[in-house]
DNA sequence: AGGGAGCGTGAATCTGTTC
DNA sequence: CGAACAGATTCACGCTCCC
């Protein structure tokens, strides 16, 4: 939980070998030129300069950041080098020098839409990050991510045989039936991401130049380290990486040359802004968080999500006896009176007439309250079908035949 | 319109210096293994083997073909080196010698979803195809591709200015709002391509390895070439550039040293099948055939939505007594009947136990069904969360009281 | 238009060879 | 004879065009 002022070269020195998890880096572009940016109120203006004497000379600069990186990875560790079209190939020999051809594990492409004046060519929509390994048992969790629509998910669920010619064919029984096989979990993670360019107007903006959408470092910090481990960044520049870390209970270490940077870091972390993104929320679904299924839920009753409030996740578009309709759903650290209490006290307030809870969670001491009179003759409880379908296992028995694998 | 035998560094001697507008190169990569693969019909087995000494001697052996690529290219003229990640960037690097790195125009991701998939790590979904022009003033044919859905259409439409610090900002007038500016044509294409993967089942097949999707060969010679142009590959392989080029009216110049790859390219020229992909005709959108209803309900269940098949509109992620579990929603076209035969038929073909069904419709002669007995004692039957609340109402009388203000 | 064939990738397992 | 290694073979897998 640090950030560093001065030169990573000199800074790792202090830093224990085979200490760190992951590594991510973003130095300074081979782009040849200053690059500037005013924060948006013009108060200040950061820079750093971006021009080298040549090539070499910049491949130089990063392979001996490199090496002073490799001491302190552990051996289960991982770094990721993140380069633009410019020089991505120099860095890469460079990488392949330091950490070994063997190493290499990905090419990370990170795609985006970006609106740009037109040049002749292409329109440049990607930059590289390359993934070496310190060693070949090096930690990585798996993302599993949805089927493409394409895809017969009925046909993915049978089990398979291989004929004389080693084709591969689908397994029959005697009556010709489709054999099932084991539970699938998914499409593991592509090497192409496909996160927004921070919006200009994103609030996550710090207005420091060549900052990442925190969306990524997460991604990448999930991937190779768990909560708890230690994430360095050696060019943390406003400090993205160190409030993804933050954000999902990594330690982390910072160093930048620049005494702006490290202002600007250190004041990101106490108050981290993360800009949920629409394309997100809309459509990729591995960055869901928990409350999602509260929001499928609201989505299904074609409801309005209403936010920050204790009682009451939504409304029913639809008004009843000219008041509007709340919807509460039970959280799963609430009880059933708990979820009840505050729903009825909050449409009170407003003077709502009828009223709709979800009970997500069973509890048997409720068999009272439910062969009771409701308390409110105007309230609706509707289980959750979730609810409904672990009830029904229940009461058959094997609860242990309903396991995810 | 050419097709020659031998290798390329060779070959390319007799072809007139500066006559060619754009060369195609799709070298062996550096996998360091052979590569072979058989024919449908088991009749043929095409092979090459793809393992050196060392990178040096790969790269010097690629270096050289670029150089002899160089002398017949015209100064307008346009080079595509096709690259895996194995060696790309030592590729990259060559082409930087020979080409000048001035000349780099961009980095083409091709990307794509593939069946194969087991490695620790992310899944290789991509291959890089470098783009290096002759000169500065290469030919180049901007394609205009429709906005993305998620793309603010508003700001592409703003005009832009450049402020005191020659920062971009968008035009607003006296009054603060934003002025419009003319008419835009359309996104121009951008450096990473999204085009499916030659399909097992595609007729396009014609068993040689590595083989390439037409659509990405024809994508590259519409940008940088026009009619009667002339197109050379001096790895031709099966001949897919050639094929495109001749579908295009392009002419071309193939090199292989295989006989078997010129005898097979001679065959495609004859009869050239092109594969049309509906993905990519009509996106991914096309094959989504849930509603958003539909998904809601799917998604509040944690359910893996299925897209094609009749009876089933999802499975859970947990299986019971080791068989998926089905969910069927009723349709708005359905009753409930139709809706619970086609989820029975379904489930019985699929040898699943429990299954269930969310109602979404009042039925009145559904009464007598309820008070039955269940027809599959494994059947889950669940009202959705809105059907209760439309009962509830039509129960307490005014349905007129619920109305949309 | 719903259902299914067939591929090639990378791991895990198996087999063979050497000391 | 056993361990260590290398090479070969087997295995599981999801995508999408075809019928």
């Amino acid at each position: 939980m640090t950030v560093l002022l001065g030169d990573c070269l000199e800074q790792l020195q202090n830093i224990p070998e085979e200490s760190v998890d992951l590594i991510y880096l973003d130095p300074p572009f081979f782009t040849q030129r200053k690059q500037k940016l005013k924060t948006r109120d013009n108060s200040k203006e950061y820079s750093f300069d971006d021009s080298w004497e040549s090539i070499e000379d910049y491949k130089q600069f990063i392979k001996d950041r490199l090496e002073a990186c490799k001491k302190v990875l552990k051996k289960t560790g991982s770094i990721f080098l993140h380069c633009d079209k410019s020089a991505s190939h120099y860095l890469r020999v460079a990488l392949d020098e330091v950490f070994g051809m063997n190493n290499f594990q990905s090419e990370i492409i990170w795609t985006y839409k970006r609106w740009s004046n037109s040049k002749k060519g292409l329109l440049n929509n990607h930059q590289n990050i390359y993934f070496y390994s310190k060693s070949k048992s090096f930690k990585f969790n798996t993302i599993y991510t949805d089927y493409s629509a394409t895809t017969n998910i009925d046909q993915i669920l049978q089990e398979r045989v291989r004929d004389e010619n080693s084709k591969s064919r689908y397994k029959v029984d005697e009556n010709g039936q489709v054999v099932l096989g084991k539970e699938k979990k998914g499409v593991p993670l592509s090497d192409v991401w496909n996160i927004p360019f921070l919006n200009p107007k994103a609030k996550e903006r710090t207005g420091y130049p060549t900052q990442k959408p925190i969306l990524l470092l997460e991604q990448i910090i999930k991937i190779v380290t768990d909560e708890g481990d230690t994430v360095l960044d050696p060019f943390c520049g406003s400090g993205t990486t160190l409030v993804a870390a933050d954000l999902l209970g990594r330690n982390y270490i910072g160093i930048d040359t620049s005494e702006d940077a490290i202002e600007l870091t250190k004041e990101r972390l106490n108050n981290p802004i993360k800009t949920s993104s629409h394309l997100l929320e809309k459509g990729e679904k591995e960055y869901l968080t928990k409350d999602e299924t509260e929001l499928a839920i609201l989505n299904s009753l074609n409801a309005l999500p209403v936010q920050r409030n204790k009682g009451i996740d939504g409304f029913l578009r639809e008004y009843y006896k000219e008041k509007p309709v709340p919807i509460k759903i039970q959280k799963p650290n609430e009880t059933f009176e708990e979820a009840l209490d505050s729903l009825l006290f909050a449409s009170q307030k407003r003077s709502c007439v009828l009223k709709v809870l979800i009970k997500t969670k069973h509890e048997d001491n409720l068999l009272d309250f439910i062969t009771q009179e409701q308390p409110d003759e105007n309230l609706i409880v509707i289980d959750s079908y979730d609810l409904i379908i672990k009830n029904w296992i229940k009461s058959h028995g094997n609860v242990e035949e309903f396991v995810t694998q």
